[in-house]
RNA sequence: GAUCUCGUAGCUCAGCCGGUAGAGCAUUACACUUUUAAUGUAAGGGUCCUGGGUUCGAAUCCCAGCGGGAUCACCA
């Protein structure tokens, strides 16, 4: 790697705080008895003698160099506190050289230390520690990108480039407090799902990411190859059969965080991993399930953020229960204006034609109805709304309507215009079932590469008899772009999918490595512009002594020159 | 996958019609024993994403590539 400036100046504060004798990276755990916001929210001049002895620890985020006194701001895993260090205190004795030199010189932004001391309030009110030991844990050798923010928090020179942001999530999380409040969201979230399922009785379980049969939804999956078997396997796209096997074996509700995996696009809101919670509860229909939705989804943006509503963007979105419930095709009659209800696929390839959606001659019945739907209606859907009674074709593994023919005991859940769960009363009719299959099969012939395979175990355990059940599946990440105000599932996942970085010349390092070059040199041959070894060996060794002395020099390194005699064993 | 757009110092960004590369913060040095976006003085820091082309001359114009973002397509 290149070194800049800055990090070459950290390098060498790195050596002369070992001869200083400080260990920059020390072994033995510290004591740390306060985070610094129990001091901010707990101490009062009144309570003093509570604070007058304590410890803390974290990275430093500011330094206010004042002479014989430095302000440190220490940031810790709940916050921010200032910190007092006077000279006078950490260096009592004659030598000032630990203030003098390792304080003022060898510390920078980002080294994380510990220190013991009392609080106090400063002459400008705010409450501080006043330090009377310090001692170094770690020395950061990558300067953060310095983001300042003044008392009211309005922040200068904020990082926004996402691409730095997403792939050096760890910095992210340093400089942008609201990042981890985010993700401290999100894991409160959906512990108040787990508690709300547990506290009803369901059992947490856990089935294969590893399937041979893709099921449960209709998507693209990743394909990987088990050696052994010598088979291909599939990444999970749903756990839907597996989840309705346990009920099937007597599980009368079971849940499961699932990270599923799709091999589509990515944008604001599909991240090629996600995670769904599915549960399916026994002796239960999709009535009840949007009952237990609502119920759910209330208590859960109460635990989160306190109150029923939450802020998206500038829009204000209520889970308060109950939602409100519209069928597709009503819905659809709503938007267009048309009526789709008694339509054949060539009907309703002519209402897509008038509304200028792009069909093609893979798409049967259930994939038309959802294009209209998803074009027109599904933007619409700010409040939470349950859409129901999707008709047979786009839902294969679905019972079938108890009153309605052609239609299905099915709702999707939308809000703020997208669908964050899809439930529904399940199919428990094997012969039914693997005639559903068989159609997907059809459209699958048809070229449709998203419809279902045939899963004859899934079958086989229908057959033994399953009981009525009500099964849902929640978009979790979508879920917690609501709950967090986020507008892109990125913000919600810590690492989300990015192309793979290339780290610049990581291959040239290496080969002048082999090549023989003293690592410490490698830096000035790059910093020379040099790119690649056949580069370098077009250069005259004269030339490359005289560029590389001049190099240490501009650079202030303290390292041995190159002797001619070396370059020309490099360039051999 | 398509279109649009962006890529300049560690960070945020400016750089006009092509003419020696700029600011603030950060860094380095000095001063300052309750500061707070501390301040004052001085200094250093650049593969202008990469590679080609046009030109006497390219950060700037053209082409290709790489990377990001947005929109669309895909995605119940």
């Amino acid at each position: 790697m290149q070194l800049s400036e800055q990090e070459i100046i950290r390098r060498n504060k790195l050596e002369e705080l070992r001869q200083l004798g400080i260990d920059p990276y020390p072994a033995p755990s510290v004591p740390v008895s306060h985070f610094s916001v129990d001091i901010l929210n707990h101490f009062t001049e009144e309570k003093k003698d509570q604070f007058a002895s304590l410890s803390l620890a974290g990275r430093i985020m500011s330094l206010n160099d004042k002479g014989k006194v430095i302000f440190v701001k220490l940031q810790d895993s709940k916050g921010l506190i200032q910190l007092y260090v006077r000279r006078d205190d950490i260096c009592p004795g004659e030598d000032k050289t630990f203030f003098d030199r390792v304080v003022k010189h060898l510390l920078d932004l980002g080294d994380i230390i510990a220190v013991s001391g009392f609080v106090f309030t400063t002459k400008t009110g705010e409450t501080t520690v006043h330090v009377q030991s310090l001692t170094l844990l770690n020395k950061s050798l990558k300067p953060l990108p310095v983001v300042k923010r003044d008392e009211e928090g309005h922040v200068f020179d904020a990082v926004t480039d996402p691409e730095f942001r997403y792939r050096q999530r760890y910095a992210d999380l340093i400089i942008n407090p609201e990042v981890k409040e985010t993700f401290v969201k999100r894991t409160r979230m959906i512990n108040a799902m787990r508690d709300f399922l547990n506290a009803h009785g369901a059992l947490e379980v856990e089935t294969p990411v590893l399937q041979s049969i893709p099921g449960g939804a209709a998507a693209r999956p990743f394909v990987t190859h088990h050696n052994a078997l010598d088979i291909p396997l599939y990444l999970r796209i749903a756990n839907e059969l597996y989840l309705k096997r346990l009920i099937v074996g007597g599980f009368d509700w079971v849940y499961e965080f699932s990270r599923d995996f799709r091999n589509e696009g990515m944008d604001r809101t599909h991240n090629p991993e996600f995670t769904i919670l599915e549960f399916y509860v026994a002796y239960k229909d999709y009535f009840w399930m949007m009952e237990t939705t609502e119920k759910l989804l209330e208590k859960t943006a109460w635990e989160v953020n306190g109150a029923t509503q939450v802020t998206m963007g500038d829009r204000v979105i209520d889970f308060k229960a109950p939602f409100k419930r519209v069928s597709i095709f009503d819905a659809i009659r709503d938007h267009t204006g048309i009526d789709i209800s008694q339509m054949d696929e060539a009907g309703l390839r002519q209402v897509c034609r008038q509304l200028h959606l792009e069909v093609d001659d893979t798409m049967g019945k259930g994939k038309l109805i959802d294009t209209i739907f998803g074009e027109t209606c599904e933007p619409h859907y700010i409040q939470p709304t349950f859409i129901t009674d999707y008709p047979v074709e786009m839902s294969p593994l679905t019972k079938k309507h108890r009153s309605r023919p052609g239609l299905v005991e099915r709702f999707e859940l939308m809000a703020n215009g997208k669908e964050i769960a899809n439930a529904y009363s399940e199919l428990n009719d094997p012969v039914e079932q693997q005639q559903r299959f068989e159609e997907q099969m059809k459209l699958m012939e048809r070229g449709d590469h998203e419809a279902m395979y045939i899963d004859h175990d899934f079958l086989r355990a229908l057959q033994y008899g399953m009981p009525p059940t009500a099964g849902i599946g929640f978009g979790i990440d979508r879920i917690a772009m609501l709950m967090t105000n986020s507008p892109s599932i990125q913000d919600v996942l810590f690492f989300p999918q990015m192309r793979p970085e290339k780290i610049q010349g990581a291959d040239l390092e290496r080969e002048l490595e082999t090549a023989g070059v003293r690592k410490e040199l490698i830096p000035l041959i790059q910093k020379l512009g040099v790119q690649s070894m056949a580069q370098l060996k077009e250069m005259k060794p004269t030339k490359l002594f005289n560029d590389l002395a001049g190099m240490r020099k501009k650079m202030k390194l303290e390292i041995l020159n190159a002797t001619v005699e070396e370059i020309e064993g490099w360039l051999k």
